[in-house]
DNA sequence: CTCGCATCCTGTTGGC
DNA sequence: TGCCAACAGGATGCGA
């Protein structure tokens, strides 16, 4: 499910509210991707700081009388957050809760493909390993078409491949890498060492444009996508082409096209877009 | 180093 | 209604 939109709207919708508060309770479910590393009644009476992102990847600080340290925590494919007040009894797919006096902290994860780590710091922990190989957050003034066309250069790999692979650029996964590669004009099948230094201007400038509209709509809300008060993105409203085999191109009404790459759709359309 | 692919797990949808 | 295959927003870890 999310992706860097969707995880930045979690992250704001409940950062402030968490911030400063302390744990009373934590529990875990069904072991999720990785384990915790760490025993979870040990969270007791940790105080919880300022939670940031990096790629897709939430950073809770909580500074325990034993350590400091924090969770690093991992929406996976089908992961949410939810952070409320009144605490209801964990569902089948709630699998971590961390109660503060502030209100419950909730990962609910039916494919359980995502992740809570507790890591003793970013800097030479093992869990912090995660965040090692990341790209460049799209925001940063550094990641533009120089260094975008630098990074794609000897790559044999499709384009839209090397941008979901995230070592170049973290953030956009299969929904927005089509979206931007459809908003540059680029066949997502281009070998990534053949895009021209000009064009991967115009993909830089097309992933963070696409990224900064989805942070806009509040994300993506395909089927169940909601930030940590329940409420939903709304993206999916303004997709060009993701999820729109056969339909026509809104801009040249030319059938989208989909077709397989890395075992995950890719959308196109066949005339706006070119190799 | 880059690549192509299988893999983790569960739920939903669409065809027959 | 039932059954089964295909597909789903991610990313690691493997062998080639």
């Amino acid at each position: 499910m999310p992706e860097l939109p969707e995880v930045e709207v979690t992250r704001r919708s409940f950062a402030d509210a968490i911030a400063g508060a302390t744990v009373l309770h934590a529990r875990l479910g069904k072991p999720l991707r990785w384990p915790l590393g760490l025993a979870v009644e040990s969270l007791v009476g940790g105080r919880v700081g300022s939670a940031s992102r990096r790629g897709k990847y939430l950073w809770l600080p909580v500074s325990r009388p034993a350590a400091e340290g924090g969770l690093l925590l991992h929406l996976g494919m089908s992961g949410s957050l939810a952070f409320a007040a009144q605490a209801a009894a964990p569902g089948a797919h709630d699998h971590f809760d961390l109660l503060t006096d502030r209100g419950l902290l909730r990962l609910t994860d039916p494919r359980r493909f995502g992740a809570v780590v507790w890591s003793q710091g970013l800097d030479a922990d093992p869990a912090a390993k995660l965040l090692t190989g990341l790209g460049l957050e799209p925001f940063d003034p550094r990641f533009d078409g120089a260094y975008l066309h630098q990074r794609l250069a000897g790559r044999r790999v499709a384009v839209k491949l090397a941008l979901l692979a995230g070592d170049i650029v973290v953030g956009a996964g299969n929904i927005y890498a089509c979206e931007a590669l459809f908003l540059a004009g680029i066949d997502p099948r281009l070998p990534a060492a053949r895009l021209s230094r000009p064009r991967a201007e115009k993909l830089a400038q097309a992933v963070r444009g696409v990224l900064t509209r989805a942070l806009d709509a509040g994300g993506t809300t395909l089927r169940d996508f909601r930030d940590a008060h329940g409420v939903a993105g709304s993206f999916q409203m303004q997709a060009q082409v993701y999820g729109r085999e056969g339909q026509p191109c809104r801009v040249c009404a030319t059938p989208v096209r989909r077709i397989v790459q890395g075992q995950r759709s890719s959308f196109f359309c066949p005339t706006c877009q070119k190799r």
